[in-house]
DNA sequence: CATGAATGAGGCTTCATTCAT
DNA sequence: GATGAATGAAGCCTCATTCAT
């Protein structure tokens, strides 16, 4: 597409991918038909139509959009520290924030991730992610801050522990009140493990951090 | 269902059951067609409807037997290990090998946990897993080998390296030869991490580990 | 498609077909509605697509049937003549006669023929029946009984001498009675002008004919 | 409509028939889309309708234009002819030299015929060509110099002649170098053929012509 | 037990036409 | 005069499920 809009025209689709998100989030992708995600917007069918090729257009422009609002996020919360493990850390918070703060786009990823069609965009995302993230893994190693081992699989690790437990606190809980403080306590968690891991180490104490 | 079984009758099912669970794990739920399984056996469509109520329902049989047989491996696995660590350790290992000897299986159960429909099928089996090790996490806690932390947390981080790394590893990265060694060295990276997490800790040097 | 058909089933096939055939020819490819071929038939909208791959596909098996119907209607009527000049008169007569008996498909092939996704297979069918009338215009060419000119050129004159003599009396005339003989006299005049033309020829009387 | 136009309003509106009688030759009534016209043009929608009061209505303004445009062709060549066979031979060269030169017109012409809808509008332009060519060939036929049929399907013939070979000759063959030349040809032949026909008159030689 | 034919609701998409700006 | 956004009917096609044979 990528219509030149008017301003009411550039609203009208910014409605409609939010619409659509939500239905998309909640339904997946194929129960959610474009007649429901119109009708929840009150509008007629066409309009859909007029602003993206097709619903799989649709759903697409919705996965790019999240990443890239998720990776600005990560971006900013890391400008400040310059410590590699601090980065890390303000990366995985940051990260559990936004999963909370976009519950619906957080399900439709982990959604996305999962069909054949729509993979190949998800993984893009987080491999620019992992990629983001090497480098400060590496200069972690290269200080002697972090364990030497391959860095691309420690951030593949640190990505899956800050999903699975945003998944089970975030998603899995529902949005009752006091969800921000599951967020804190899920993001807390998080980096805690990835820090440190299961064992105690003998001879550390249970000093508050070391980085 | 349930409905009583010739020899021949229980083996037909096992053939439809595993190549449904081959085309919903390759296109997903809603784009494998009944008529898709049963051309894909060479059978008529009343078959499936002769061993399913419905399609749902051959979903969901794949499911539950897909967690049985993964959770059979866990147990089977730990069975020999009294140290609580190791018994987490030899958990990993055999998840990570059940998962890339059965990948199809993996691919269904990540596919499944993001459809509403299924979601709290797959939901009850994680949570499964996770009753399984909380004992062995308390276990370790108590004897003060574990990280005082909120032991539910460190059960779901596990899970969400185990399978990041599992998906990062065996999904992503094809069939091709040596993915034996992937999954070899998918696992060690598992164990790894979940031991000891990413900082080095001064004082404990690089021992192997201690556990 | 070509599935294989139980007798029933080739039998519904044919239903199908022909009033398919019946609406295409009455309305034209676009306006024809599938939902509209299945009510004429009183079946259900799924039953079309079990016989066929789509509109498209079944429009196609209609122009093909046709086509090699015609072309047998040709081949019969000529079978029993050896004299060039004859041959052709009997193929002239031959499809005047058939385009008469099936008056919608004349309707439908014309209809075909103008459209660019169908042109290349009714080009086809006709570039075969000029094929067909070579080796007879050539024989009488060679045998000094027609004038020496392009026999493709002449294939082609004669083609459209019936064609346009057909239309003018078959489809644009209506079907009340009397209309075989409009046949018979459409199909006289096209041989009488493919063989003599406009021009009396000095010197050659009014003979009847001299082939 | 028949609005009162502006002079850019009546080059607007050429430029409309044009562009449209153009993607309506090339594709046909029904896959043509308003849309699709007003795109070509670069201008919006809305012109469309102030210029004409529907697509059925563009259509046949282009039909009527169209065949006002050949019937003067015909009309201009025959004026200085006063001998009858030769007024129809002017006619035939006449008119396969506007088919060739207006191509995309002629393939809309072959394409309405077709179109119940539009069928009628066609048809009244080609009996207006019959009629027009009556009166010579009554004229030929009362000087003993066309052979004594009926006027009518002599002229219809000469139609179909002459459109058969414009069809294979200027549509089927593409529009590369030299069409001019195969225009040329395509009419002597028409003229040709429609003069003697096939057979060898004996004692007739074969003297150029005889009208 | 098995088959293949049938059903019909429902989904995605197109498009002629209208109209506020 | 012109534009682009909007409408909604209508079209093609899929597919879970049923059932006569």
């Amino acid at each position: 597409m990528s219509r030149r809009l008017t301003p009411r025209g550039a609203e009208r689709r910014r409605a409609l991918l939010d619409t659509a998100a939500r239905r998309f989030a909640a339904d997946g992708y194929h129960p959610t038909s474009v007649a429901a995600i119109v009708d929840d917007l009150g509008v007629g069918k066409g309009v859909f139509y007029w602003y993206f090729d097709s619903k799989d257009d649709c759903y697409r422009q919705i996965l790019v959009d999240a990443q890239r609002s998720l990776r600005a996020a990560q971006r900013d919360a890391i400008a400040d520290e310059h410590d590699p493990a601090r980065r890390i850390d303000a990366g995985i918070r940051a990260s559990m924030h936004w999963l909370h703060d976009n519950r619906h786009l957080f399900a439709l990823l982990e959604q996305a991730r999962t069909d054949e069609r729509f993979a190949p965009l998800v993984r893009r995302g987080e491999q620019q992610t992992v990629a983001d993230a090497l480098p400060h893994i590496r200069a972690g190693i290269a200080a002697g801050l972090l364990r030497r081992e391959d860095p691309e699989l420690l951030a593949v690790a640190i990505l899956g522990v800050t999903d699975a437990l945003a998944r089970a606190v975030l998603l899995e809980a529902g949005d009752g009140p006091g969800s921000d403080d599951a967020a804190e306590r899920a993001a807390e968690a998080a980096v805690s493990f990835c820090r440190r891991g299961l064992l105690v180490v003998p001879g550390a104490g249970t000093a508050r951090d070391t980085a």
